[in-house]
DNA sequence: AATCGATATGAACAAAACTGCATAACGATA
DNA sequence: TATCGTTATGCAGTTTTGTTCATATCGATT
């Protein structure tokens, strides 16, 4: 019956900004990508890691920047490696407080989720 | 420059059940309808109220359902007033679960949020 | 039994999101 | 200056998601 299902249930949760006005500015997704293209390096390397489509990052990348307004990625071309792509200070800093923000959440959010079960499984009201 | 847009950032933030292989189960789209139908005591009138069509809502449901294994809702057909639609026990006691989360959530974020804003803007690692 | 307004459902259509592919541009290095 | 692998970008096609509309079904009330 339904307490089965609920033991079941699997708490998820994302988090983004935006403007003022709703609009999209970063949020997981992309939070990811920045990560990823820290950890390799290149922009290409960090969608193979992540298994999605180049075009896609690249046009994600592209709205970031437009959206905030100042770079978070230094690009290069040419070169025997062919090119490569870093972290500016600043997007080096936003990824990190990405991080911190997400350590905190996992650990509050389980542990309300965890309550939220205690309640649902409860016969009472 | 950046400080400026920082300033503007927003922070928004879902939360969604699934099942063990992350197949969506309930998140914030059905809760709101969840809520709407309690206030209204009708799905039409809870799409009017949010906006949304009756065909997506009506699938949206019935797709809850399907993953729950249970009803949420206790739907009515003809008569003076056409039917109706409410919710059950177990669907009243799940919105009830996920406004208390809610609750808490937003006064968390938020004080996180100030902290990681506070962050960004500084100009020390 | 006739009526009425809401639920129930299919199907065609439209819009948005994403993919796949082709191809250009780049420039440090050999 | 020829090469190489990466960034950069357009475009066609596909998949996903949501909309629109038509139409059936239901049953308490009159």
């Amino acid at each position: 019956m339904k307490t089965k299902k609920y033991t079941e249930l699997k708490l998820n949760y994302k988090i983004w900004f935006t403007d003022q006005n709703d609009k999209g500015i970063l949020g997981d997704g992309k939070w990811k990508i920045l990560k990823a293209i820290e950890q390799t390096g290149s922009l290409t390397a960090a969608c193979e890691k992540l298994q999605i489509t180049y075009r896609r990052t690249w046009n994600d990348l592209k709205a970031i920047e437009k959206q905030l307004g100042f770079a978070l990625l230094e690009k290069s071309r040419g070169g025997a490696e062919g090119g490569s792509t870093t972290l500016t200070p600043e997007g080096l800093k936003l990824i990190r407080a990405f991080d911190d923000f997400h350590e905190k959440m996992d650990v509050i959010m389980q542990s309300h989720f965890a309550e939220l079960k205690q309640y649902l499984l409860s016969n009472g009201e």
